[in-house]
DNA sequence: GCGCTGAACATAGCAGCGTTATGGCATGTA
DNA sequence: TACATGCCATAACGCTGCTATGTTCAGCGC
């Protein structure tokens, strides 16, 4: 009895989820708080709407950390691969802090709720552009042999998230971004690479990361 | 006219203000949701005792997170000073993530919001502690001599932050604390410092925090 | 083509939230 | 002693997320 699950009932917009993840996102933005009848206020649909697609307000959040999760891998997806892996690294790094400076409350909700072990999988994807390029600088020999490309990901990411989360959520002034270049030159040369080397890699990394993939949006 | 302001009233009890906090902070360490209602219950006061002493639920929040930066500052203050200015910053460094991770909800509080102004001077210091020991390890000639102290301060600072908010609130396991060490002495010493001398300052310094000041309060 | 099933959606109402208006009462001055 | 002041208790308001109830409509058996 192969019987498939039977679906004989109206099926879901998918459009309903995207319109309101979007509208969301579109709020956050423009700081305005999200309440259950603010989203769906203006949109046709009703506050049930949220239920059957995101089983209450709670889901909601959580899709929209998925889609910061998301915005942010094709983010650094765009950051091209070359023949530098330290400078990749750089890039990276520097494209997740401009990421996060510009959908600063995005940001913040990806972060601020206790991490559901549903996001999980989210925060790895974004954690293993930082671990490829890690695991090519130290198969460059850039790095020395005996470097976890997982721990050098995991250091990266706390000086780009330490330093993110001081600036954007926390008490430090903008400039505290400066000081990115700096740190990552003293882990990445504490990993065994040249010091002068380093220096040029990260300058050129920090200072040309990609474009951002903003998908503007008329109203 | 030198005409002070006169007081003639009732003047606001204080120990009603302090009642608050401790149970706002016990009730956090509880994890039980903070309400108005759920607040002054049991407690003798009514709900607008909140409003007198804290102007509202949004004032309780900060004086919680002033709170959460005062016992913080404390515990800094229990760090000793030796003769080993590299030694007492890791030290220093390891009693911030060990504050913060006994009272990881406190520490998400103090972080959550956007930080108020009123909040500013109990962060710098906070950051002050730290810029102490960085400028003895400038001046003692474990750091080079352009080494900006305020700019070492907020670099460390960046690491036990990132460390901590990735580990309490975000998707790290427990065990990401144990790189702290390695990026100490990788901006340590690319501040100058003798990497031998270094690791065994850190060493010490991040295995002998002291102990803490809970103020264990019987309920 | 017709009726049935069942999920998606709309509406109305609920308990709980933070806040505010009102009034009694304790307190320090004259 | 009389008064002015502002702390504190009570009750109500608007709003929140959520749920109970009814309606609509897509897909399958006949």
């Amino acid at each position: 009895m192969a019987c498939s699950v039977q679906l004989v009932a109206r099926p879901k917009d998918p459009a309903v989820r995207t319109l309101l993840i979007e509208r969301a996102a579109a709020m956050l933005r423009a700081r305005e708080p999200i309440t259950l009848r603010s989203l769906v206020a203006g949109t046709g649909v009703s506050t049930m709407a949220v239920y059957t697609h995101f089983e209450g307000m709670d889901g909601l959040w959580q899709a929209l950390r998925q889609e910061g999760f998301t915005r942010l891998g094709t983010r650094l997806t765009t950051v091209p691969v070359s023949d530098d892996p330290v400078r990749d690294l750089a890039a990276l790094a520097a494209a997740y802090l401009d990421n996060a400076l510009t959908h600063p409350d995005l940001y913040r909700v990806m972060f601020d709720a206790s991490v559901d072990l549903e996001d999980l999988p989210a925060a790895d994807a974004t954690l293993e552009h930082l671990v490829q390029a890690a695991r090519r600088g130290r198969d460059a020999g850039r790095f020395r042999a005996d470097v976890v490309p997982l721990e050098l990901a995991i250091q990266s990411w706390t000086i780009g998230h330490g330093l993110v989360s001081l600036v954007a959520t926390g008490p430090l002034p903008r400039e505290t971004l400066d000081h990115g270049p700096f740190m990552l030159r003293a882990l990445f040369t504490a990993c065994g690479d040249d010091p002068d080397r380093c220096r040029a890699s990260v300058e050129q990394g920090w200072h040309r990361p990609a474009p951002d993939d903003e998908r503007s949006r008329p109203a």
